[in-house]
DNA sequence: ACCTGAACACCGTTCAAGT
DNA sequence: ACCTGAACACCGTTCAAGT
């Protein structure tokens, strides 16, 4: 797996996306990349300011990958879904890229395919020009975000998951009903934040969008 | 600021919150909380099996206190509305403790609050009984997204912002109009993810909201 | 000119040894 | 019984000194 001296920023991009990929969650290090590639840390720091910088050029690389094959398909919904997915799936267990996409974007050739697709696909709605941008900001603000939180629930071990369903528990089904009467009244049927995170995912949107429709002036 | 030994764990949570409310968003430590109280990290691991536990229970703490004094005023969205702002105002600038929020919720008091009220504004909505649980779900799970991203958001420094920026308008402004014709088009009107956050989580909100109401039926 | 060893200033967590 | 010093196994980042 480690080869020897002189990495060119390329090769390091795509070390660095590999190593994301398959180390579990959270554990991305920079040490760790430069274990990987039989070299020391200090020498990624000629092709990266710092970390945050590396990670933002390795998530417009993802989510170039992740556009890789996409092709417009079905209405403007459908169109903002399935790229919303796939987005969602690139990130996916990967909090670290999901946040440092959501803090800014990137500036690459990977984001702005996303944003080329969002944009037509609005324009394709027949929305007014002027309502577009407001309209692009709000849906991707709700992916990142979206994204960013479910690649954050994935990082909670099994044990911890189960410990966070016991409190959630104790939480729900302890409640006084005198205090909180709508809590006690719907105890067996209100879900933790952590579970149901795709379907959620794919609701919120499919709202958000559906909404969006609503308020369109009729053509 | 620092007195000496026997801490209870009441103290060590307040003192907790207020070292999150003063020290700037990402540099909280389990360390630099000892230090504060005169002691030694290892002590406070005696009232706290891991720093997600000690989180967990400072967010239910600051959630406790963000409803304080809150009574529900007008209607059931503009209830849940201004829930959100309180919660989205309690963990603003605090990344570590809105994230750990968004992954299990937690369990006391504060929390319970907070399910309460939603629970009962959407009852108040005439919405259902059975339609409740999977609404309130979409609910907190899109709050606590938007909450933990802003929050993330507040960590960028100043030249990271600035650096940001840049980098957005480089992306956008020097796309070539051939492959990205709707970002060049829409170019001086498109807005960084960084920006606007706080009108962003607003219109979200009161969009999803907004939504539920059109869909129900009809009292 | 390029690279890197070693250091700086931190982390969360554990546990043997002390009081 | 309670507490803590010291250690373990890490971090991101810098920079003098080497090749």
């Amino acid at each position: 797996m480690a080869g020897r001296r002189r990495w060119s920023t390329e090769e390091i991009l795509d070390a660095a996306a590999e190593l994301l990929r398959t180390s579990s969650a959270d554990s991305f290090s920079v040490r760790k990349l430069a274990a990987t590639l039989g070299t020391d840390s200090s020498s990624l720091y000629r092709h990266f300011r710092s970390k945050t910088e590396l990670l933002r050029a390795v998530a417009d690389r993802i989510l170039l990958a992740a556009m890789d094959g996409y092709r417009p398909e079905g209405d403007w919904k459908q169109r903002i879904t399935s790229l919303a997915l796939r987005v969602r799936e690139a990130f996916g267990q990967q909090p670290q890229l999901a946040s440092v996409w959501g803090r800014y974007a990137s500036s690459g050739t990977g984001s702005r395919l996303v944003m080329e697709e969002v944009l037509q696909a609005l324009r394709a709605s027949g929305l007014p020009d002027e309502e577009i941008p407001v309209r692009y900001h709000r849906i991707v603000v709700l992916l990142a975000a979206l994204i960013a939180s479910e690649a954050g629930v994935s990082t909670v071990t099994p044990e911890e998951h189960e410990q966070g369903l016991e409190l959630f528990r104790v939480a729900v089904l302890g409640a006084d009903p005198e205090r909180f009467p709508a809590l006690a009244h719907f105890a067996r049927d209100v879900r933790p934040l952590g579970v149901d995170r795709r379907a959620a995912f794919e609701e919120i949107l499919a709202d958000h969008l559906a909404h969006i429709e609503a308020a369109m002036p009729p053509s």
